[in-house]
DNA sequence: TTGAAAGCGCTAACAC
DNA sequence: GTGTTAGCGCTTTCAA
């Protein structure tokens, strides 16, 4: 008849039913005499079988050894005999067993996971260096949890909440415009989760950062356009909050100031969007003294010089030079393409994970302090001389 | 005296070692006379206090209540007195206590995980998609672990297989181009993980899916080139491999069709980024009959069909016209603004979790397959009549 | 209304 | 070399 013996086992099933389903399958058992009833016991069964993963148990009790011994084997411990080793990872190959991570990860206290902070993943520069972090944590063995700040405050401390309860082993991070306070990150800290910030950068928290030399990289470029006989460049940049925009804007006007150029405040714009430069652009153009460049902070803005240049009947390069910034892949597209400072956004992911993966590796707060700088370079096209 | 061989390596031996170090710290603290002692005790003690989060059972011992009542408490049980709860609470929140979802996931089998396997984040379409993924699981409360394939065959098993460890409660696929073999996703199914494919679906698994109506966005795109006057349209598709660009092909052809014009093998062409466009339109603009318009499967190849037309001195759109699809960022950079068909790919991403978490929350197997179709619409701007 | 106790799957100190 | 056992932090049954 029907071996009630299978329902004791399968206990451990569904979430907390314990109780209702033994409850439910003992009275089947008893009751069931029709093939129809005893068909729906069996998809209960299965049901209750297939849920469960392997475990090391399963695989202790299939193969007559201990739990102990399984796992020492499936973590290449040297006190095991290669023969006991063998069969087990054969064992466990064949029914494609699948350490619980979870279980693993509280039992040993350190979760192959990290948290990844970023404004906005639809961006060419922060998807860019998004792949640059997945790639580099993957080839190490970690996973990558992501949250995007939508540039909204609340949004990024809870953010920051959820890594901390899914007990992430470090956070990278890329701070929203709008926040100004930093005391979750400060928690971070305080238990002991390194955190590394990447790009827009948290200067009151003491802990590792990578940026991008702005300020170099806004020299060579302004500087080229100098040398390939740029005499009056106009500056589009962003607001000064964040620190980026003021090291281009200096970067810039140091070039100028090396060449003998002047720093003129008439051709220097707070405009870092496409549309904004849209309406910016025909204003210098239209001086009497119209610049003969322009260097923007972004390949957007770049773009919109550049097809208000080319609508007002100009030549590019030759009656007026652009200069972009990121060297994203608008540069290809764009018509002449067009010369941007190259960030390198996946090595700058890539350099943040592996600060991270430093410090985890370490134990937190006792190495210096990395400030990496990430060298940009200029990638000359078509709308430079 | 001292031995100091127990301070060489702390770091490394804090991780389970509560009750050793307990012991140790004890002896030691008999021991320690020197200052210097002193000090390497106190980092042993600050290091054991401060690496370790408030658990349930600290809270439980501050207040002389039991586990169990703090656990109820917390999760709002009906049983337990509001004041009980009202207590454990304020305790909880001043101390800044983060349950530790390791613990619970594994207890309850539930982890509100969601794994996502994209081929590449840094593309306009998967990174939008991306992000309505997440913020639909931020949402509901699910964290998102995301896998890029690269479009490798081996790292989307290996993505699934890390998912698996990781006991996520659901995954959502776009699969890599070079996957043709679908034993890893049949497996996550077997498992009674939920899974939901999006745009790139695998047809062999039957499962939920969401894709783009790229028929009918294809269809009416060349409709509205048709009605703007447009009398031979030429066509740059993707290679058929994939489902989705013979339905685009199809949506082309049947337009044409239906509107008492012919499908002119000639002008259609195996054409779908930009450098290749940059050498197939001339070839197509210099046919004794040209094309007096052209519909790409992309924003990018449209745009380098754009560039070849103006280099041709040929006028957009009223010698030709343009129309793309996608309908992403590029299209209000480029000069005109290229017209476009908007996949709605944040929507997309929206949809395809909102269609997981609903197998999650119903029970894996029960409900019937969803094939979900998201609707496109064509944005008109600049490129077309 | 609360507490005691068991156990999720895994690891590792300790015993043999 | 291998087994025994005791947890990691949490939930939930059962008992009181």
């Amino acid at each position: 008849m029907l071996d009630k013996g299978i329902f004791k086992e399968p206990k451990k099933e569904l979430k907390c039913l314990y109780k209702p389903l033994e409850i439910c399958a003992n009275v089947l058992a008893n009751v069931c005499t029709t093939d129809m009833e005893l068909i729906y016991l069996r998809i209960i069964y299965v049901k209750l079988m297939k849920k469960r993963q392997l475990t090391i148990k399963d695989i202790a009790k299939a193969l007559n050894i201990s739990a102990s011994t399984v796992s020492r084997s499936l973590s290449d411990h040297p006190d095991i005999s290669q023969e006991t080793k063998d069969i087990v990872v054969a064992y466990a190959k064949k029914n494609k067993y699948k350490p619980n991570v979870l279980a693993s990860s509280l039992r040993t206290q350190n979760n192959k996971m990290i948290g990844v902070i970023i404004p906005e993943i639809v961006h060419y520069f922060f998807s860019t260096v998004l792949s640059g972090i997945e790639d580099e944590a993957e080839k190490e063995g970690y996973r990558v949890i992501i949250s995007q700040s939508n540039e909204d405050y609340e949004k990024e401390v809870k953010g920051v909440q959820t890594f901390q309860e899914a007990r992430v082993c470090g956070v990278l991070v890329s701070v929203s415009k709008k926040t100004h306070q930093y005391d979750h990150f400060q928690e971070l800290i305080d238990n002991e989760i390194p955190v590394v910030f990447f790009d827009r950068i948290c200067t009151g928290i003491l802990t590792d950062r990578v940026v991008v030399d702005d300020y170099a990289g806004a020299y060579t470029a302004v500087e080229h356009l100098i040398t390939t006989g740029c005499k009056r460049i106009a500056f589009f940049g962003s607001p000064s909050n964040l620190p980026i925009s003021n090291n281009r804007r200096m970067g810039y006007e140091d070039a100028l100031r090396k060449n003998g150029l002047e720093v003129d405040k008439s051709i220097m714009k707070i405009c870092d969007n496409y549309q904004e430069a849209l309406t910016v652009t025909p204003e210098l153009l239209s001086l009497p003294n119209p610049p003969d460049a322009f260097f923007a902070v972004n390949d957007e803005t770049a773009i919109a010089i550049m097809n208000i240049v080319k609508s007002k009947g100009l030549k590019i390069p030759d009656d007026v030079s652009v200069c972009g910034f990121t060297n994203s892949s608008l540069t290809e597209i764009c018509d002449p393409p067009l010369t941007s400072v190259d960030q390198h956004c996946y090595e700058l992911g890539a350099s943040a994970m592996k600060l991270l993966l430093n410090r985890i590796q370490s134990g937190t707060n006792d190495t210096q302090l990395n400030n990496k700088i990430i060298k940009t370079n200029l990638v000359v096209r078509k709308t430079t001389r």
